[in-house]
DNA sequence: TTTAAATGATACCGTTTAGTATCATAAGGA
DNA sequence: TCCTTATGATACTAAACGGTATCATTTAAA
């Protein structure tokens, strides 16, 4: 078990578990935001939303910068690319197991196009 | 904003959030195992093992197969691809974005070949 | 300079979470 | 059957979490 998780993989994922953190990200794909425009489109304090961008910050999936009295939150491609990464851990896994499964599918398949077996399942749990 | 959020993603992004849950997901890449196997790994007692276990299962990320008296937990390779469909969401922008970046570099380097500017800054925040 | 807007910071509150300890149940084996 | 093993289930605790209310600070603007 390699070292793909770490510190930043942590707080991303962290990040990532609520559901209203994983919308705001959503609206900043579509363009970047001052704490209170994203406030807007939230039916909570902008102390809440700012809590949530806060930590959305500390795990760097967003960037803040200043202008003027304002906070431009932006989104920060790098960390999504991270969790991404991780994800990439499980593909060979995946995709693995996920042809294994298709290859028995398919000699089933032949399998019945020969023999036809009676005792065939035909559903799998 | 669609929806490409929804109560599956939320159930597997919320067990994804523990790091103990994420290092039971690469053990059981690798094979599948018991609850008892699974705790064997981890330094804490077996009922929180067996929640981490739950909560993997709800999230769907995770299936579990009783076999006598014992549990199979067993890695479920399409919860972790709703997950990286959901980051796929973002692939457009930040693909765009990395690559509107790239272009600007691009074309303040075929600036600086015929202008030479002078007030042009070497780094960009 | 005075005022209003945007944000930062902190204290507080109810709920969820991660963990423990403990007891009950089910199934395999002598 | 009796004992042991694997698991289920529940009550409990400390810490983290999501949210509110409130006050301080910074900056734009009249």
């Amino acid at each position: 078990m390699q070292t793909i998780d770490n510190e930043a993989v942590q707080g991303a994922f962290r990040a990532l578990a609520d559901p209203t953190r994983r919308s705001i990200l959503q609206l900043l794909a579509e363009d970047e935001m001052t704490i209170a425009e994203v406030s807007g489109h939230f039916d909570m304090t902008r102390a809440a939303v700012k809590k949530h961008l806060t930590i959305l910050q500390e795990g760097e999936l967003i960037s803040v910068v200043p202008a003027g009295r304002e906070r431009i939150n932006r989104l920060e491609p790098m960390a999504l690319k991270r969790v991404s990464d991780w994800l990439n851990y499980f593909n060979n896994f995946w995709d693995q197991k996920l042809s294994a499964l298709q290859k028995a599918v398919d000699e089933e398949q032949s399998r019945k196009s020969i023999k036809r077996p009676s005792g065939t399942p035909s559903k799998e749990g």
